[in-house]
DNA sequence: CTGAAAGCGCTTACAG
DNA sequence: CTGAAAGCGCTTACAG
């Protein structure tokens, strides 16, 4: 049984393979109702395996970037990667959505994982990218059942076998800005940190922790706040580290908002920086570039991160598979004007 | 002779307006060269005035959001206004795109922008939205001729009558930030304005400039410099303001970047904001937010005005007309700690 | 350069 | 719940 395939799929041949009429399958990619269920999920089940598209067949070729939070300086420069590297021919479109938008899943109907991925696919998009949002399982399964590759930039979760991320080498980056703050001759220095649940922030600090206890100065408990990552709690957590009796001579902030609303901390209190204390950022965001003093930081190359998010994804959806499910860029130390030796006492 | 025309218009309806066969117009549509220039020309015009789409019909409905600089803080707030009035149901799918990218325009032949503009008919999308971008005048008229409906954002020249734009009272901007630092007791004041071709800059300076002349306290020609909206125009034309033998006491930003820049160079010398000069941004980014001191702006309602420019752009699309072809969003003053009176002499 | 005709992929009213 | 058959929108090899 010579099962004749030459190019894409039609509803003839997932008819042929399921055993079922043209007029069956038609339903089922219509959604009409008058199929029986078992029948349904053998059709859908074909219609995935098959890669059917429809008559339309590739539609210009299209990428969905996912963001969870607002946009802001972090996701400009991810969003800056992917859209050169989306420029470059062929060219793929970039859709921008937040959230589980953008997608037409029926009237007004609540929108689940399951529709989200199907309305997805249905749209034609190529693949998924996902920006340090938290994708559900559920989303990530059903993208998978819908045959939407998906690549998660910057994952709060350890990377799972099955997701395909591309991150930072954050541990590294933790360790580089000690190594930093040591080279100058701090020893009394605090971590200012994001969710504390966010693999890039438990990574950071547990790099920047060994490094600080390897060399003598370890990182007193006090001295050590898991924030979120926002400015808010830059100016708040950093603005009560900074009242403290003895307060850090510096401060490695998880992220540059945080940096920089410490920076208005300090501000606040007539703290000078760097005299009076050292900050080192994260991130690398035009935000430390305009910063005043600018910015210290660890810098992770996020327009890389997109760009290769975005040629990981592609790849994908042209069927082939990655050499690694997980991979990370390397960060490194950018030394601005936020960082000084801690005055003589 | 009675048309019929119930639904969309198909290869048929065009055939017979245009008096060809049916084949002929599948030509035209799948751009082959075996049809006269003439006829040709004929059969694209009949295909725009009826809305031909394709089979396809409608597909989802997609509004293209082209910038031309790199993604800023400014682009951040219009394209979260645009996300948010995108995902109010029904919804539309947005697409980000840089120039003329993201559209397939065939194998590797210059963009043109009639090539552009057929691409983006061919795509599918609704409409385009063009933000801070020179569009010119061939890329309007190409999208005009392809159907496709144009709004712009903060439109560089003067709104034409022929394209419709969506912008902020500039010169009303202007006015407040002069009676802001009028009323702290500042006489000598400074303009530190983007490109001098832009329509926003202009506007924005002819309104501080009057109401300071009205006050009896015009602003000395040596104290206004048109550099452009960018951040380095503020640290090195900012900076040179600051090292003259009688520097302002106040200075009124073009734009936040503009203001953060002058702040910058105001620390490299130790003067002190607001204490030594006061600064007033506009736009009211997140920049001016995260600024140390907090940025007073003139805050234009960058989100409103992407929401405003994605609702118009819809309703263009779907063949209604627009009250106005340009609509101008209130400005209002934002103080926060940037700006004081002036020491005494 | 044009179009009649064959044929493809799909949908749907209807019979079973 | 299923499918034979009619028919629609479109494309294309080919004759003129």
């Amino acid at each position: 049984m010579t099962t004749s395939r030459p190019g894409r799929a039609t509803l003839a041949t997932i008819a042929q393979a399921a055993g079922v009429s043209i007029a069956t399958v038609s339903k089922v990619v219509n959604g009409r109702d008058d199929v029986s269920p078992g029948t349904r999920a053998m059709v859908e089940e074909l219609l995935r395996r098959h890669y059917y598209t429809g008559r339309g067949g590739t539609r210009q070729p299209t990428v969905e970037v996912v963001f969870a939070g607002p946009l802001a300086a972090y996701s400009n420069e991810v969003l800056e990667g992917v859209l050169r590297a989306a420029a470059e021919p062929p060219g793929v479109a970039v859709m921008l959505s937040k959230g589980r938008t953008g997608i037409d899943t029926g009237a007004g109907a609540p929108v689940t994982p399951t529709s989200w991925a199907l309305g997805v696919a249905k749209a034609g998009r190529s693949a998924v990218i996902s920006v340090s949002n938290e994708m559900t399982v559920e989303d990530a399964t059903a993208l998978a059942g819908a045959n939407v590759p998906l690549v998660v930039i910057d994952p709060l979760t350890p990377a799972g076998a099955d997701v395909t991320s591309v991150g930072a080498t954050n541990y590294a980056g933790g360790i580089s800005a000690a190594e930093h703050l040591l080279s100058l001759g701090h020893t009394r220095v605090a971590y200012l940190g994001g969710d504390l649940e966010a693999g890039c922030n438990q990574a950071r600090w547990q790099g920047f922790r060994s490094t600080l206890e390897t060399a003598g100065h370890p990182v007193r408990d006090d001295l050590v706040l898991h924030e979120t990552f926002r400015y808010a709690a830059g100016v708040a957590a950093g603005g009560a580290l900074l009242d403290r009796q003895h307060p850090p001579t510096a401060v490695f902030a998880g992220s540059d908002e945080i940096a920089v609303g410490l920076i208005e901390a300090c501000r606040r209190r007539g703290v000078r920086v760097p005299e009076d204390l050292s900050v080192v950022g994260f991130d690398d965001t035009q935000l430390a570039e305009f910063c005043s003093p600018p910015l210290t930081v660890v810098r992770q190359p996020l327009r890389e991160m997109g760009r290769v998010a975005l040629r990981t994804a592609l790849r994908l959806a042209a069927g082939a598979s990655v050499d690694s499910h997980h991979v990370e860029l390397a960060t490194s130390l950018v030394v601005r004007a936020s960082t000084a030796a801690p005055r003589q006492r």
